[in-house]
DNA sequence: GCCAACGTTGGC
DNA sequence: GCCAACGTTGGC
């Protein structure tokens, strides 16, 4: 049986790297890493498919929300930011033969006119199991098909 | 395995 | 900057 592809939304600080930096990169397409929770790195690696779809959530800002839509076009890989002593990522306990935290790659597919602010979305009774509402310090998360329909028929009107 | 101490996230 | 919620660490 065919699967059909996933739903996620990543949350991103703007002022970091948020949807304007993902629209500056070559092909809008940018490495996804740094993340360093364990059940964020288990959707990342085990669940989270190359063509899954994903919403880009911008956090820890004065309008938290939805800013758009991206795809992923590479599948999970050892994120390098975990053996670079540099990065504040660098994770000494991380075996290079046996990498303990994944990135993946996306590409901007569209990033939307008005944000979607966090404050809407607790509003539309539609969402009211949604994890980012009921979990709100995951920072990659599963949205439901219908919650997927339902935010990107509200994007568009 | 328990749990206290500490660190991080993220809305406000 | 505050603070609640949650995650991680480490002694025992």
């Amino acid at each position: 049986m065919a699967e059909s592809a996933g739903y996620w939304l990543f949350k991103a600080e703007p002022d970091v790297y948020g949807i304007g930096h993902l629209a500056q990169e070559p092909q809008q397409t940018g490495r996804w890493d740094g993340i360093r929770n364990y059940q964020a790195r288990n959707f990342l690696r085990d669940r989270i498919r190359k063509d899954d779809q994903l919403f880009l959530y911008h956090s820890q800002t004065r309008q938290p929300g939805i800013a758009g839509i991206a795809r992923v076009v590479k599948a999970a890989y050892a994120d390098p930011l975990q053996f670079d002593p540099q990065s504040s990522c660098f994770d000494p306990k991380s075996d290079p033969a046996n990498p303990r935290w994944v990135a993946v790659d996306i590409q901007l597919q569209h990033r939307f006119e008005n944000l979607l602010t966090l404050s809407w979305l607790k509003q539309q009774e539609a969402l009211e199991g949604m994890v980012l509402l009921r979990q709100p310090r995951l920072s990659i998360q599963p949205v439901s098909p219908a919650e997927w329909q339902f935010i990107l028929q509200a994007a568009a009107s």
